[in-house]
RNA sequence: GCGGCUAUAGUUCAGCGGCAGAACGCCUGACUGUGGCUCAGGAUGUCGUGGGUUCGAUCCCCACUAGCCGCCCCA
């Protein structure tokens, strides 16, 4: 039996390293907490819709990175009847083969069906206009009073399988269906026209009660909740964090995986709260700087840009476009193809032929209407002010549709290829987007795996690397006897709040010394000697000195080599 | 999703068309209530999975899976 594996682009996180994990989140929440925010945690799962209006349905995250799925989705016996009884009605009978289902579809697609062990007679037709018979197994299909479940699982199948296609070729050939009962006189009585219920068939044979979404990102779920909660009629700013893992379907790398974790913070409230001044998006900035020199993150860089607002940005993309119909063509294919998908790609191309041109594009700072240049240019003033170093980057784009005016990343060199530490920008248009009022926003969300990566690099390159923490005691009881009373040792101690490894009765003395030495400070034996006293014998592993200390005092002489 | 590289012991990695290897770690003992150091001994294993070539495959070929690097995209 093959061993069941952490699924692609996913893995567990073990000690040690947690430790760290646990040590960036808790700087974040002390950091966040002075600047007066508070968590918040929403569902890990939403309405797929809140993406698709928050995010983009033409982002490539929307578009293909989600992990959706039809909740309660069940198989509509009644549609798959009707539309049996539609396509079969003006067939001859001659025509119509027993027991069977018929499936139609490009020769890749029958043989991945094959692939995957669903056993039907299948023929190939669409594109070579020949029959040929590439499985001989017969499936019977009975649907009175129901349809098996064998055909419902092929459905079932078929369906995953229509979904899963990576070329789109499936699609050009629509799977059909046709499910064929077996000739006879009985036709008439195992589905009666009187019985059934003919509606349009809809193309599909499953009901699904709504679409669901693992969420790909944090912010659209965060301001979600502020609408749902009318938040915003505190009349008060929110300012918002979390901390928790996102989902995207993308080739794992390193620093880039399928469930990720993300630490980040919404600052949202109606304008009347002040939610749209650039003091908001440079108090914002500061607190980031403030949390990264905090974590002992060297050598980090601050890269902003200002897209405009959501008028703005249309007539810069308009323009962009235009630039591109003749420069394009000069060149790299990439940014050729950029050009008609996303042309605010084109400026994060890293080609360096491609940079002159580039240079010569529209600037999006050129097209910023003067309320927008005004925000920015006193972000960047309040930034000055504060001594938060910067570089301004008027190519800096961001792939979410949410995004207005100041948009920005902390980079960090280390990192190879996925090189952000964190991203984020201000997104004042979202709440509408969502159906929401006016409430303007800025928000960020931090990879923390990347952070840890970067973290741990950084402690690789130390010179002295740090020792991983000790236990205070192991207590070693010397003989199973003394079991019982040594776990109520271990709870005298631990309730003093010392961190203890309980041994056990079992082990040679030998073997208790070896393992303390790799767990603890310093090693207790628990003897019989030593239950009879209430004495107990106690080994410091570093200065190998060993005392004879009273139970009473044990607790206060453990946390004081703890000190050492 | 595309391209390249990789997959052998718990770990880091050698290796070869014909008995599966090193170092570290692990276990046992020298040493029955005293660890680290030393010495002696021991066990490591589906050689990623499935096919193919071959008398014979861990090795060569193919497919798959996974990881890494780059692209794409993004945190």
């Amino acid at each position: 039996m093959t061993l069941l594996k952490a699924v692609r682009g996913t893995r567990d996180l073990l000690p040690p390293e947690t430790e760290l994990w646990n040590r960036v989140e808790a700087t974040a929440r002390r950091v966040f907490a002075r600047y007066n925010f508070g968590e918040i945690r929403t569902p890990i799962f939403e309405d797929t819709q809140l993406f698709a209006r928050g995010v983009g349905e033409e982002t490539d995250i929307v578009s293909k990175e989600m992990y959706t799925w039809e909740d309660g989705e069940r198989f509509n016996e009644r549609k798959l009847i009707a539309d049996w009884v539609k396509t079969n009605e003006s067939d001859e009978p001659s025509r119509v083969q027993g027991g069977r289902v018929n499936i139609q579809g490009v020769p890749s697609f029958l043989a991945k069906l094959k692939e995957i062990g669903v056993q039907l007679q299948v023929w190939r037709g669409v594109n070579a206009g020949e029959e040929h018979l590439l499985s001989g197994h017969v499936e019977l299909v009975s649907f009175r009073p129901s349809v098996s479940s064998d055909a419902i699982a092929s459905l079932l199948k078929a369906r995953d399988l229509g979904k899963s296609d990576p070329t789109g070729q499936i699609q050009q050939f629509p799977i059909r269906l046709r499910l064929v009962i077996p000739m006879s006189g009985a036709v008439n009585t195992w589905v009666d026209r009187k019985d059934v219920i003919v509606e349009p068939f809809e193309g599909k044979f499953f009901d699904s009660a709504q679409s669901l979404t693992l969420r790909p990102e944090n912010t659209a779920g965060v301001v979600r909740a502020y609408l749902e909660h009318k938040l915003g009629e505190s009349g008060l700013l929110q300012k918002l964090y979390y901390i928790g893992p996102q989902f995207r379907r993308e080739r794992p790398q390193k620093g880039r995986y399928r469930q990720f974790w993300q630490i980040g913070a919404e600052v949202i409230g109606p304008p009347s709260a002040g939610s749209e001044s650039p003091l908001r998006d440079a108090e914002v900035l500061e607190m980031l700087a403030s949390f990264l020199d905090e974590l002992g993150i060297a050598g980090w860089t601050l890269t902003l840009n200002s897209v405009g607002s959501s008028t703005d940005r249309p007539r810069y993309i308009a323009a962009l476009r235009e630039a591109l119909q003749d420069k394009a063509p000069l060149m790299c294919v990439d940014c050729q193809r950029r050009a008609e998908t996303n042309p605010l790609r084109v400026l994060d191309c890293k080609v360096p032929e491609d940079q002159p041109i580039i240079e010569t594009l529209p600037r999006i700072a050129d097209y910023l209407d003067d309320a927008s240049e005004a925000h920015f240019a006193q972000v960047l003033a309040a930034l000055d002010a504060c001594g938060v170093k910067y570089e301004v980057n008027p190519r800096l784009v961001r792939g979410l549709d949410y995004y207005t005016r100041t948009t920005f990343e902390f980079t960090h060199g280390g990192l190879g290829a996925q090189n952000a530490l964190l991203g984020g920008g201000r997104y004042d248009g979202l709440s509408e987007m969502l159906g929401g009022p006016k409430a303007p926003g800025i928000g960020f969300a931090i990879g923390l795996d990347r952070v840890v990566l970067t973290l741990q690099a950084q402690a690789e390159a130390a010179p002295r690397k740090p020792a991983p923490a000790l236990a205070d005691a192991f207590i070693a009881p010397l003989g199973e006897s003394l079991n019982a009373s040594a776990l109520e040792l271990a709870r005298e101690l631990r309730r003093q709040g010392l961190r203890i490894e309980l041994g056990d009765g079992s082990f040679r003395l030998k073997k208790s010394f070896e393992i303390g030495n790799k767990l603890a400070r310093s090693i207790v034996l628990y003897g019989e000697d030593e239950h009879a006293s209430g004495i107990l014998t106690v080994k410091n592993f570093a200065t190998g000195e060993q005392t004879k200390i009273p139970r009473d005092q044990l607790a206060q002489a453990l946390q004081r080599t703890g000190k050492m």
